[in-house]
DNA sequence: ACGTAAACTTGCGTGTACGCATTTTTCCTG
DNA sequence: CAGGAAAAATGCGTACACGCAAGTTTACGT
């Protein structure tokens, strides 16, 4: 099915990543508002014109090194589950495993990321690239007559992830409003990240349920 | 409630307007590519400068003569059904209403929006700025305690009217492939802009029920 | 009515985004 | 193993985004 991939994309991939790399040491080692495009191409060793042939932003490579490649992580591991859990389930699951299984330096860079808007905005932008390998799992699980669903569920999902990822920063950023309110805790979660992954999730529950149910009666 | 707007407001909306339809007559006069900021600002006599101020790209005020203040529409449109309707309906008569009533002048529009990838991108983006009235009208059916629920449901409606603009402007796009096969069409719908609205919002209609039913059993 | 504070506009400077044309590298086929 | 096609990198030029520091207008309290 994969032809083994021959040089030129592994050069390409190999840039991506010099670039993730030199753009996240240089925001660490020098505060990220004092890095400029020129300098992560410099230290990745291309033009800048040749950077933004692969990150739009200045902010995409910095949060790129932490998101790396989430998107195919969460399908596979959507996949993996056991086909007889629900999809709700198994969609869940997938997104709270990888939005937390997170390595040392992931966890510094994510830091980071809270501590500008530029860059938590760029952060909550990767939520979108889940959409499509989703849609992909969920199409295949639904058969093809729920195609469409299968894109609608899938956006969904980005769109709950996104809003989770809103809260837990938000929680996260200004750690005094806490206690700012009595018993209000009701009504946002303000949890940790997989509880407020779950929270948004629960939601759509039970739109997953019905389109899986009518596909197997 | 509201105090009448103040000279400074009025006279905000009236450089907005003025942007807007600056960008959008320029557009069709020579063409969206033969536009500059600095020419749509002196058009509506400001300075480019200024113009940055109400729109972030070039594209955005073209794309805003068209969507005009189309969120809070969709708002008042939902608060304008009777209480008795499923709250699913109200969303969706909501969204078809306010995205097929369009003028002529909007309809011209429309037509050049299609034709230019950054024009249509910008106004895929537009539906994004529906989620926060409709996150505020949905949450206040659902009461208090659904707050977090009230926000999963607005963005994935947002999500869903998103998708439901992808696949007509797709169609609208190249219309060659409409007779491009045979009877496949059972697996995506590429009808009118109604029926592509209705179609993406019916997988989330059991969210909604739900939802709906936990606060009045 | 006046003065002050807040909001808006503007000029300027810097950094980023991107189209286009050219050069360099990789790939494939005879 | 050539040699040409395709893809990528690069240089250059232009236009856009935006922070900052004025200057200007509106709003509001005394």
């Amino acid at each position: 099915m994969t032809t083994p991939p021959g040089l030129r994309e592994r050069k390409k991939q190999a840039t991506r990543e010099a670039l993730r790399e030199a753009a996240l040491r240089l925001a660490v080692e020098r505060g990220p508002d004092q890095v400029r495009v020129e300098d992560i191409a410099e230290a990745a060793g291309v033009s800048p014109r040749t950077y933004n042939n692969y990150f739009a932003s200045r902010e995409q490579a910095i949060v790129s090194a932490v998101t790396a490649d989430r998107e195919a992580r969460i399908a596979a591991a959507v996949t993996a589950r056991p086909a007889g859990v629900r999809l709700t389930d198994a969609v869940t699951q997938a997104v709270v495993e990888q939005y937390t299984n997170t390595g040392e330096r992931e966890q510094q860079a994510l830091l980071l990321i809270t501590t500008r808007t530029a860059l938590r905005d760029a952060f909550l932008d990767t939520t979108a690239d889940i959409e499509p390998p989703l849609t992909a799992v969920i199409a295949e699980r639904l058969g093809d007559t729920g195609a469409q669903t299968a894109r609608v569920l899938a956006a969904s999902v980005a769109a709950a992830v996104r809003i989770a990822l809103e809260g837990w920063l938000r929680a996260a950023g200004n750690a005094e409003a806490a206690e700012g309110f009595g018993a209000g805790g009701l009504v946002v979660p303000s949890g940790s990240l997989p509880d407020q992954l779950r929270a948004a999730m629960a939601p759509l529950a039970p739109a997953f349920d019905a389109a899986e149910r009518s596909t197997q009666p």
